[in-house]
DNA sequence: ATAAAAATTTAGACTACCCTAAATTTTTAG
DNA sequence: CTAAAAATTTAGGGTAGTCTAAATTTTTAT
């Protein structure tokens, strides 16, 4: 079996081979889990000897595919968690992820397997990100940004890039909900934020910031 | 915060002291925790520290105010998430154990509570055990153990002492489910076992090591 | 009452994970 | 191309929780 912390580097570490294309750096793993670099390192060692990651020493890291399949399967929990949550406890799509964080770490097949049953075998979990299969694959989207998207297209909102509490609530303030269609109107030449049109006509100012964490189809 | 590890120590010196009255021994806790009592007394100074036990060397120990509440919003939620898997994800009474042991430990009041309204304020857990009010009180119920009844006497099973899947396995096949009627006939004078006569109409012959672990009111 | 047995605690050590500071390697800028 | 900067690793150490073996205290049996 592998520890929290382990289940935990193997997540991030494919969470940013898939962010920033490529090998994982120590200093972004630091970062992300909170430590310092030389703890990185210490439990790089690690997970290599275990063959979860391919790892030589400078050259950054990349999942084995073991490593890949656990990961998918810590993602998969973490996913369908966020939608028990949301979906049958009536929590805010911005309050689940931190409690997410710990239910992932539950270790029963069983439990996973009942639960994807219960929820009815959901794609998309809260936040529009799709939920791995139980063969440890992550379904593909094709969501584009909305920042890319041209004047007078009319398109979907599918997903959110960013996660944070502030972020969502901004989104639900601004009636921007997951599954809404939008018409972009106009692109600001200058600092390409858009004005788009929602469903109750109503028109929504969204900055190049929002844009691009914003994914549709 | 209390550590995973505290919090099992909390939970089991609280069983422990409410199974055989009184202060509970260092053997004992290693025994319960599947440890060594050299661990034990390690951490029976630091949960002293902590002001969650009353503890003196060679003396056992005792919860204090602030543990016992602490241990009882632990088994509180190990129930609850009891009622859950068994309730919501269709799991059997013989399984739910383990899995609850590590959902008990995830760190959020707002779960609880919610899970508690989803659940419908549930009284008792599946094994007929009593959940803990949210306020940090251990509902009384009055219950007796089915080897203490009299010939004669018409009973309804409530509760169950002993958890294992064996246990419960073997109630599931002799068609004794809580909630059920029985009425003793018969106490045999030389093994104490017991011949009681359920709803269906069907006789069941019951052990007195099996009554002893069955509670009724 | 006291010696043997049982229970408990102390001493010293191990693993997992984390840290700081120093050393090393890679990248970047001039 | 090479010196400075940045990134990474190594060295040495800390805490939580565990262990074994030895020492100490309490209990039990004669």
């Amino acid at each position: 079996m592998h520890s929290f912390t382990e289940e935990n580097y193997l997540k991030t570490i494919y969470y940013l081979a898939n962010r920033r294309q490529g090998e994982v750096s120590t200093n972004a793993l630091a970062e992300m889990t909170a430590t310092k670099a030389a703890s990185v390192t210490d439990m790089l060692r690690k997970l290599a000897d275990k063959q979860l990651i391919h790892y030589k020493k400078y050259q950054g890291v990349r999942l084995t595919d073991e490593g890949e399949r656990l990961a998918l399967q810590i993602i998969r929990r973490h996913r369908l968690w966020e939608v028990f949550l949301v979906q049958k406890l009536g929590f805010g799509w911005d309050e689940v992820h931190e409690i997410a964080e710990e239910l992932e770490h539950i270790r029963s097949e069983e439990l996973v397997t009942r639960l994807d049953t219960y929820l009815g075998y959901p794609q998309f979990d809260p936040h529009g990100d799709p939920i791995p299969t139980p063969a440890g694959k992550m379904p593909e989207t094709g969501y584009r940004k909305l920042s890319e998207v041209e004047a007078g297209e009319g398109v979907c909102l599918m997903a959110v890039l960013e996660h944070s509490t502030e972020f969502l609530k901004h989104l639900d303030h601004s009636q921007l909900t997951l599954g809404c269609v939008v018409t972009v109107n106009e692109i600001n030449a200058f600092d390409k934020s858009v004005l788009v049109q929602i469903a109750s006509g109503r028109s929504v100012f969204i900055s190049h910031e929002v844009a691009r964490n914003l994914l549709v189809n």
